[in-house]
DNA sequence: GTTTATTTTTAGATAACTCTAATTTTATTT
DNA sequence: AAATAAAATTAGAGTTATCTAAAAATAAAC
């Protein structure tokens, strides 16, 4: 089974969003997803379900088969892999390799990939701490909690974030909540939802919110 | 000025014809090199022309221009990398990296080359021995010369090879004669035009004349 | 120096992907 | 349940890159 480039990359928006929104998936969503116009995520649905990586009736909505997930999983292994390269290896900003990684997620070569897998060691989570599957498409995922539903006293490493845009990221780089950093909640504020969090032990730090339910905590 | 991947894979051969090949490139030379229709070609060679990046005026023939040329060399040099990289850390053989860096040299990002050329430690020469050219298109080859055209107790080390054929490169794996060997001609055959060499001091070898046409050496 | 052969270009089609505008279907309101 | 709003799909067209077959231009042969 051969995809080409759009039809990865729409196969891979559609099982983020079957994962994370639960139920159906919706043409504007992908469109939002994916920046194009409802009417080719439409064509490219109908396409999709030929392929038979999609069952899809039109209007009514559509579901990601066995098959499509394995081949989504694929492609997302290898964006993962390819952000812990430059992260790595070539010493990537965490919020610069995105763009990259989404060029290279698309070079053909299961050898490349076995031997990149190899090098970088077998890492088992990407530079914003999600998962990566392996060549099976079996994610091993640690139980994390959102930052803001931690309680006072209680610690653990910041593992991950749900919004990963440039902006989000370079913020918490800048305040020194990056990917692996350890963490205590010192305070919760009743009033606004707002935390205060000790970072490696050291650097006491404030959070609105917002922030800290976007910072996933692996608890310890 | 941007140039999609099919341009650059054109261009790319249109530079590459230039160099070797010296007179004027036809079009069916390009439909070989590219292994597509004559017709496809002239319809990419008015676009180029369009574009700048060759001279084209119709049924006369074509020259590159300098532009062209930076074009191109910037593809090669993304190539070239590409192929260290592969060898050097991914361990791939010589003779399995064409095909994945024609697919890799098309990833767009300056940053992305910049640092793979630093975390190379700036390779001057690809494993085939082929130089690689800088961020500005400069390139320092060494002189060479044809194994067949070396005279008898010349010796050298080999550093390209022409024909970078899968076939031909496993077969100078398989006899020894890798690049980076060492060599000296002990003997020439004046009725056929072979050779009989001596590899790194301590084997000997038989080669065609066709063979040895396709070795370059840089005499020592 | 015509005639034939080769090379190159154009014409017309196809495939993948995208868009805008119009239509159809489903969902929401009252 | 009829009227309106929202969502999804189709129709038609544009872009890039490719092909086959036909036409035009150049080169080679006699």
């Amino acid at each position: 089974m051969e995809l080409t480039t759009a039809e990865e990359n729409y196969l891979k928006a559609i099982y983020h969003l079957s994962e994370e929104g639960k139920k159906s998936v919706s043409t504007n969503d992908i469109a939002a997803a994916i920046q194009t116009k409802a009417a080719s995520v439409s064509d490219m649905l109908r396409k999709l379900g030929e392929k038979e990586v999609i069952q899809y009736r039109k209007y009514y909505g559509l579901q990601i088969t066995e098959l499509g997930k394995r081949l989504a999983l694929q492609t997302i292994r290898k964006h993962r892999l390819w952000e812990v390269f430059l992260v790595d290896k070539l010493h990537f900003a965490w919020d610069e390799v995105h763009e990259v990684a989404e060029q290279l997620e698309h070079i053909q070569s299961t050898l490349l990939i076995e031997r990149l897998d190899a090098y970088l060691n077998y890492p088992k989570f990407d530079p914003h701490g999600d998962p990566i599957p392996d060549e099976y498409g079996d994610v091993r995922s640690r139980p994390r909690i959102a930052l803001n539903e931690m309680n006072i006293d209680q610690g653990g490493q910041i593992v991950a974030v749900k919004d990963s845009s440039a902006a989000f990221l370079r913020y918490l780089d800048k305040v020194g909540a990056y990917i692996g950093a350890r963490i205590k909640v010192l305070d919760k504020v009743e009033f606004d939802g707002s935390v205060e969090i000790l970072v490696d032990q050291k650097k006491t730090l404030f959070m609105s919110k917002d922030v800290a339910s976007n910072i996933l905590v692996l608890q310890s």
